[in-house]
DNA sequence: GCCGCTCGGCTACCATACAAGTATGGAAGC
DNA sequence: GCTTCCATACTTGTATGGTAGCCGAGCGGC
């Protein structure tokens, strides 16, 4: 069994991505524990690995909040995600076996099924999963970490994005575009594809800034905690 | 002043990266709280973080060692490394100003001092100093942090490599060249300068290989702990 | 002499207690 | 009514106590 600090660590953290647990929202440590019923001490670990996650904002005997997005971190975590991928990928062309390509194939296939089924977590899922597999193939499976880290912020806003999922088929004909010219070895032409696709889900956070202001904030690391009482 | 919390963490790092602390050697929160003047909490916090970095293996109920560099990550964090900066070095080309330009020659000169001076701690964060400012140059200056991350694993096997200084002037002027491309404006010239430049550091690491192995180990999280007693 | 087991000492982990600091609500004074 | 000050109820930070689990040495059996 998983230790306490990480079983709190994952929970917390997939309910910050899910936007479970809206930006701004303060986060106390004792709450948090009675909630999970544990103590402070795995509550309070798992807060500070998030805070160098940069997903909650510590103020030291003022409280902690799960942050605000960050513009500037979101184009940060784009800029590190599409460097690390395209370079990735030019790895991977030429390296591809039948295995890969398959297995890719399969992935995309996967994302379909959960995208007509309306299962959007299993959309991010087979979408993580996708691109995981797609850096693996040119070796370098470590660095997804890299890019998961990074990619954490751009997530929250994602979630919002997809509700308007008329672009689900769009994404995930690109990713099949993208394998086609993989099993082809066009290293251009998959580069460029999968620039577009990258950039595409950038360009989709801009959209929902406009729709949903109050999650974002001015890069400042966040000027005004401001405590509300907020009663159950 | 700075919380207990973060001083002991950067005390902590330093050491590790300075090999101060050599790789396999083990660290007690007790032992360290004693010989540090603080409880446990701070320094088990700091630990905690540490082995998110991979500067540290945490095994529950046996102990905390200092990691061997993991030859897989070392070539990982190159990876990351070298895309990152090449690509925030393709988004400077044609950005850079005068005040960009005069600043990274003065950090070349620095380091040249430092090299001379035989000042090897310098010659270090003069190196960083460069690397950081090149990227933001491009207007990167965050993914800087994602950069500096990965390197903390390749920098402990460059702390061996300078004892064999006589690489030294040639790294530095690496860095005038990529300045001067940088400069002239000729991506292409400056990408591949800054590509030589990168992979002769990581050469260097296979050398110190050879002659330290007992600081590497082949990959695995750490098979063994092999607590050893180690009197002082 | 060699193998298996128990037991002591160590570890990190979790829980709890105490300390230091901040924002809030309300009373006192103008 | 408005301002000022203070008591209070929070917050995170730090210190300490207790527990489960692992390692390794030494004893007993073969």
């Amino acid at each position: 069994m998983a230790s306490t600090r990480q079983q709190v660590y994952e929970q917390l953290r997939a309910r910050i991505i899910r936007l479970d647990l809206e930006p701004g929202s303060a986060l106390s440590e004792n709450d948090l524990a009675a909630e999970l019923g544990v103590s402070r001490t795995p509550v309070r670990e798992s807060l500070i690995l998030l805070g160098e996650e940069g997903l909650v904002d510590v103020y030291p005997q003022l409280g902690t909040f799960v942050s605000r997005i960050r513009i500037g971190d979101v184009a940060s975590a784009q800029f590190v995600r599409e460097a690390l991928e395209l370079a990735a990928l030019r790895d991977a062309v030429g390296e591809a076996g039948p295995r890969d390509i398959v297995e890719l194939r399969r992935l995309v296939r996967a994302q379909e099924d959960a995208a007509q089924d309306g299962d959007s977590e299993g959309f991010f899922r087979f979408d993580e999963a996708f691109h995981a597999r797609l850096m693996a193939v040119g070796g370098h499976a470590a660095a997804w970490q890299v890019v998961a880290g990074a990619k954490a912020q751009l997530d929250r806003a994602r979630r919002l994005s997809l509700p308007l999922t008329q672009q689900m088929p769009l994404l995930i004909g690109q990713h099949g575009a993208v394998v086609d010219l993989l099993e082809a070895a066009d290293g251009p032409a998959a580069e460029e594809s999968l620039r577009g696709h990258l950039r595409l889900v950038f360009g989709d956070v801009e959209r929902i800034r406009a729709r949903h202001p109050e999650l974002f904030t001015e890069d400042g690391p966040a000027p005004r905690p401001r405590r509300k009482p907020a009663g159950r």
